[in-house]
DNA sequence: ACTATTTGTTTTGTTTAAGCAACATTAAAT
DNA sequence: ATTTAATGTTGCTTAAACAAAACAAATAGT
């Protein structure tokens, strides 16, 4: 099982599912399968959704559940 | 098309196909194809993969060809 | 030498899952 | 209520992954 941050980062951008679709050459169906985990992309489709985000391949899936973003938030002091 | 350095982390440790396999929890065939190419791994496999090498998936696999290590080498000043 | 025996790699089916296409559903808005 | 955009579901095709067997190369035995 692999755990991914697709619908974060699509939905931090704006993006819908088909527009993701379009940038990574994809059908938006298989963008659906892959953000609720029906199952894992190959890594050649993992390496090109990672080239749209612009990030690398490991910080976009992970063989452990990402934190929750809430986890990593901090109190932001005010200077 | 999906390139990867596999063989040459491999062989880099002294590791047989098989000693690989056990270790990334695969079949030895599915090494054999995934150094000529045959097939792309899936980002689950990609994962466990560069886990057991100690480096990122990007390291490891790419869209774009990898440079020939013989053009990464420069000669090294003796002191 | 010759040939068993091991070790490593490749090939051949077979099974399972990724990806696509078309259709169905939902949501929002007007 | 009907359109429109977004998401979800179903069935099918292709490719990834496996299991088992075939092949290759080196080593050990007698």
């Amino acid at each position: 099982m692999v755990h991914n941050r697709i619908a974060l980062f699509r939905t931090e951008r704006g993006l819908s599912r088909k527009e993701l679709a379009d940038l990574v050459d994809v059908n938006p169906q298989t963008i659906g399968f892959l953000e609720r985990g029906s199952y894992s992309p190959s890594v050649e489709c993992a390496l090109r959704l990672a080239k749209v985000f612009n990030v690398s391949v490991d910080a976009l899936f992970s063989l452990k559940p990402f934190p929750a973003l809430s986890t990593q938030l901090s109190v932001q002091k005010t200077p």
